[in-house]
DNA sequence: CTTGTTATTGACTGATTGGTCAGCAATGTA
DNA sequence: TACATTGCTGACCAATCAGTCAATAACAAG
């Protein structure tokens, strides 16, 4: 027990307003490198500077805390989505082309890119969270463009896809960018280029949605 | 011989030859159900009707078990496709269609569906799984369906698009429906029907790949 | 029936971790 | 300085689980 209490007398202070933020902060940031289960509360703690019992006087189980970090992340995200979907006029291939890059700039690139890869992986072992995170940010993302689609379809720009395919097929090579590079993406020697994906994705997406003013017989009577 | 002693004694047999296999398809039903981390060997020891220290007489560790549920579930599905990609002659989206589809029927709609899934999720936590997954598997797959492309592109069936980016873009849509279904499926009321889902992916698809005869400006230049 | 061989068991270990709480230290007050 | 309030700590508990191994049951041979 040489407990050496020398002249550091202050060994903490008290930052009772802070501890939140930085709590979500660092709960991020392990979230995201580890998964939710393999994520432990010590290491979240420990990043934020206090102990785990600090932690859990700010929250009171892992599974709060989580949820905190999706309601202050991922569905401002969405509702700034939907401020642009309102704001929006013109054509509605405009508004899919920002909101796809703009939803990749804004979560992709970020922290908050990690979140969807993790509710994928943990979806089945927590079915709690996945209706929460269902609920909260797939379909309402999913609704989003959904709307932007039927809307191009009323306008004439869009042939008439059903909207609920349209949508995930639409969605899932961004999402799936998304999953590859929490993943596999250390895996290989030369990585995707995202900007380059999303581009030729959103080419041949918005060349496969456009009416054809009379084309021939080949084009996409009514996709079953 | 027959001589069936008292059954009330005879507490187990003896069967060396099937252990392996029983203990495969066990491990696999819990793999996919629980995650690599989250299973737990007493429970794939149950499953197949041993304890678990029989378990470890056939496979040394977790890691070996899940690799030998790789390499016997996927790892030949992938050489059939490579199969049915050298038998093959004629049009390349056929046989786009048919790798597509048949991975779909093979894989997707069996319990082997699960893995893609439970590699994503882990793939970051275990490294050392995910490059064997990646070498095994992923490459494979990416590979065979980039030849496709490519001999498609080489007859002038399809347009001159990056290959690397083609393939993925043609793969998102598929194994996110994987995903998908073993995540969040669960949450809807209105389930995806993986058919119709796919159907219209290929359309698009192959609509999008196909080399337009001398189409007017706006089709595809040459993707950024 | 006895004896040798081996396939199988299940209790055990050691490490990990979500969650708890009695006590202490920082700050405020007089 | 003395006392009160409270933000914070870290040892601790209980549960979980990969991996081990001495004991035992099944079988075969003589």
């Amino acid at each position: 027990m040489p407990k050496t209490a020398s002249p550091a007398l202050t060994r903490w202070t008290r930052r009772k307003e802070a501890r939140p933020a930085e709590l979500l902060a660092a709960a991020l940031d392990i979230f995201v490198e580890k998964g939710y289960a393999a994520t432990r509360l010590d290491d979240v703690a420990a990043r934020a500077g206090v102990s785990k019992g600090t932690l859990y006087l700010y929250y009171d189980s892992k599974e709060s805390l989580f949820k905190a970090v999706i309601r202050g992340g991922l569905v401002p995200a969405i509702q700034r989505g939907e401020k642009v979907f309102e704001a929006h006029s013109g054509p509605m291939t405009e508004l899919l082309e920002k909101i796809i890059f703009g939803w990749w700039e804004e979560v992709g690139t970020s922290q908050l890119g990690g979140i969807p890869k993790l509710m994928f992986a943990e979806a089945k072992n927590f079915p709690e969270l996945a209706d929460f995170y269902y609920t909260e940010v797939i379909s309402r993302g999913y609704g989003l463009v959904r709307k932007v689609l039927e809307a191009g379809r009323d306008r004439g720009e869009f042939i008439a896809i059903d909207p609920e395919y349209g949508t995930r097929l639409v969605l899932a090579p961004l999402v799936f960018l998304l999953l590859w590079r929490h993943s596999f993406s250390m895996c290989e020697r030369q990585p995707i280029d995202p900007e380059k994906y999303l581009g030729i994705h959103m080419r041949l997406a918005i060349d496969g949605l456009r009416a054809r003013p009379a084309a021939g017989a080949s084009a996409l009577p009514e996709a079953r």
